[in-house]
RNA sequence: UGGGGCGUGGCCAAGCGGUUAAGGCACCGGGUUUUGAUCCCGGCAUUCGGAGGUUCGAAUCCUCCCGCCCCAGCCA
């Protein structure tokens, strides 16, 4: 089913990826891959890259694999390796090949002592200062190392040497011999192997030195049999780079590099290295907290990943550095969560009403519809009885202009019951209201009161069946839509990021709902079971409030 | 006069020499509504960073200017 919103819009890779097909290149294949470093979680910015790269090849009849770029064990892990895995998967795409650049060292190792065997590679013993000194600047030459015209003969043996552990760290580095005057930093004799005697979580300590990105990614781009190989636009000044290794290596069909606008959006930060901080200075509670922009985080706050991946369709894809506004983040999961969410009443900060005009005992059954449009959705049934409890905000002494909920000696609808009066308001001795008594006019189920209008409908629960509950409620975790324009991004975190309500009430059909499952509290917004839900606490989640275009 | 990119309404974004310059988000009306939600209807760029030029015709081509982003890890 393909409908007008399901439409991948048109970008300017797609395009070139249409016409490459039309014009019989690749053999008609496309071919890309993710190849996230296995270095921390997922999020909507790798989100963005997931969308596009196995998008794009199931559009095309093409494939996408899931590369592991872990070629820096340092600070590489088997618990990120495991969490990007799951994330992917749960945005829902499906990868032909799992596989590893650490897979590919030995090939790897093998195309160096190509290199330099064609003078195209040395081993360099400068110390990394003065290989910086060397390098020079943006707009001066660098120049050449000492080290530069060893013989082929030394190159290699000093090349086994480190690759045996013979040297220590920092020691040697093999270069790439090009140009070091060249107008672009990354062409002046890039370092691709250094010596580094870390264990790898997957090659153990079998190695004792380690590729680095430039010289592994295309060559694993090139293994793969990757045709288009899309990644964010930092690495445009890379694409020479990439394409001199693959020049020098491999004889025909040859992976093309194509650069991306990152994704960027207001009151976060999209960046592993932040994010990282963000977790273990304990500033939000693990890579899950729902406040943060990781695929994990988002989960847990109850985003969908349909809503997730409508978001990356919505964005689109460009060259130019855009600063998305999360308001679109938010009317993507309000849009299928309008659709599919069963409707519930919750009562975040209660105050009693009793309804005086109701028998003590009496019980009254009614049935409401789970949803306002989708019959399919069923109905429910929710007992009404004589006290209850409403949202403290609905009842104002002194209301505001326009104010449409209960007021003294007012009228307001309950939904799908009564429509009742407040007539009286008890307080305690500091003034603050602990209930209202109110009376119900009982020719109102299900029908208008008669010659009068009530203007406000407003949600409740009834006291004698309500379930406590935690709500937690997220605001967004930055106070500036810009936090990286702070000197210090933490400085720019919003102290009122997280609210719980601890005394909630929900109506009791929410109580055993499995962790995950999401609804929308009437009024209030789409929420959904939290993890730390349990038999004898529910947990709930806030994913998003409703709109409210009420100016008052 | 280091190199590489980018500039279409508040935020995204289509557009590729001839269109009344798509669409979404936001915003502003108005209607429906037992969710101030949803839904519906209407409004929202005489103009595409600026100035010149080419052309019968320019957001689209050329020139110059202005602004913004990225690059000097043995990170990715």
């Amino acid at each position: 089913m393909t409908t007008e919103t399901d439409a991948i819009p048109a970008n300017f890779i797609r395009n070139m990826i249409e016409k490459d097909v039309a014009d019989n290149k690749h053999n008609k294949l496309v071919a890309t891959r993710f190849p996230p470093e296995p270095n921390g979680y997922l999020h909507l910015g790798h989100a963005k890259s997931i969308c596009l790269n196995f998008g794009i090849a199931e559009e095309f009849d093409g494939w996408t694999n899931l590369r592991f770029d872990d070629t820096n064990p340092d600070k590489e892990s088997e618990e990120y390796m495991s969490a990007i895995k799951r994330d992917v998967a749960w945005l829902g795409f499906t990868w032909k090949s799992l596989c590893y650049a650490s897979d590919y060292f030995d090939q790897l190792y093998d195309f160096a002592v190509g290199l330099v065997k064609d003078n195209l590679a040395y081993v360099d013993s400068l110390s990394s200062d003065e290989i910086r000194e060397y390098r020079g600047s943006l707009k001066e030459p660098g120049k050449e190392s000492p080290y530069r015209n060893r013989s082929v003969e030394q190159n290699l043996t000093l090349l086994n040497e480190m690759k045996n552990g013979e040297h220590d760290e920092g020691e040697h580095v093999l270069r790439l011999k090009i140009d070091m005057a060249s107008s672009n930093i990354n062409m002046r004799d890039p370092a691709i192997y250094r010596i580094k005697k870390t264990h790898h979580y997957r090659t153990g300590d079998k190695w004792n030195i380690y590729p680095l990105y430039d010289y592994t990614h295309c060559l694993s781009d090139a293994i793969e049999g990757i045709t288009h190989s899309l990644c964010t636009l930092e690495f445009e000044d890379h694409r020479p780079l990439y394409n001199w290794v693959l020049e020098k290596t491999q004889p025909e069909g040859r992976p093309e590099q194509t650069e991306f606008g990152p994704l960027n959006l207001e009151y976060t930060v999209l960046s592993k290295r932040k994010l990282i901080q963000l977790v273990q200075s304990g500033i939000v509670n693990g890579w899950d907290d729902p406040r943060l922009p990781t695929l994990a985080g988002l989960r847990r706050r109850g985003y969908t990943p349909d809503s997730i991946r409508e978001f990356c369709r919505r964005i689109g894809i460009t060259k130019s550095a855009a600063v998305i506004e999360m308001q679109v983040l938010e009317n993507c999961v309000r849009d299928e969560l309008n659709e599919t969410a069963e409707r519930r009443m919750a009562v975040l900060d209660p105050v009693k009403v009793v309804i005086t005009t109701w028998p003590q005992d009496n019980v009254e059954p009614l049935s409401m519809a789970n949803h306002p449009g989708n019959t399919d959705l069923g109905r429910r049934t929710v007992n009404f009885g004589r006290e209850l409890y409403i949202e403290r905000s609905d009842f104002e002494e002194v209301p505001p202009p326009k104010f449409k909920r209960l007021i003294s000696g007012g009228e307001v609808r309950l939904r799908s019951a009564y429509v009742i009066r407040c007539d009286e308001v008890i307080k305690d001795r500091d003034g603050n209201i602990t209930e209202l008594h109110c009376s119900h006019d009982p020719d109102t189920l299900g029908k208008k009161p008669e010659g009068r209008k009530v203007k406000g409908v407003i949600h409740w629960v009834n006291a004698a069946e309500a379930i406590a509950a935690d709500v937690r409620l997220y605001d967004r975790l930055f106070s500036r839509p810009d936090p990286l324009a702070e000197e210090d991004f933490t400085d720019a975190i919003n102290p009122e990021s997280l609210s719980v309500h601890e005394n909630a009430f929900v109506e009791p059909s929410v109580a055993d709902a499995a962790a995950g499952t999401r609804f929308q509290f009437e009024r209030q917004g789409y929420f959904v079971v939290d993890d730390d839900a349990t038999a004898a606490k529910l947990v709930m989640n806030r994913i998003v409030s409703l709109k409210d275009n009420w100016s008052g």
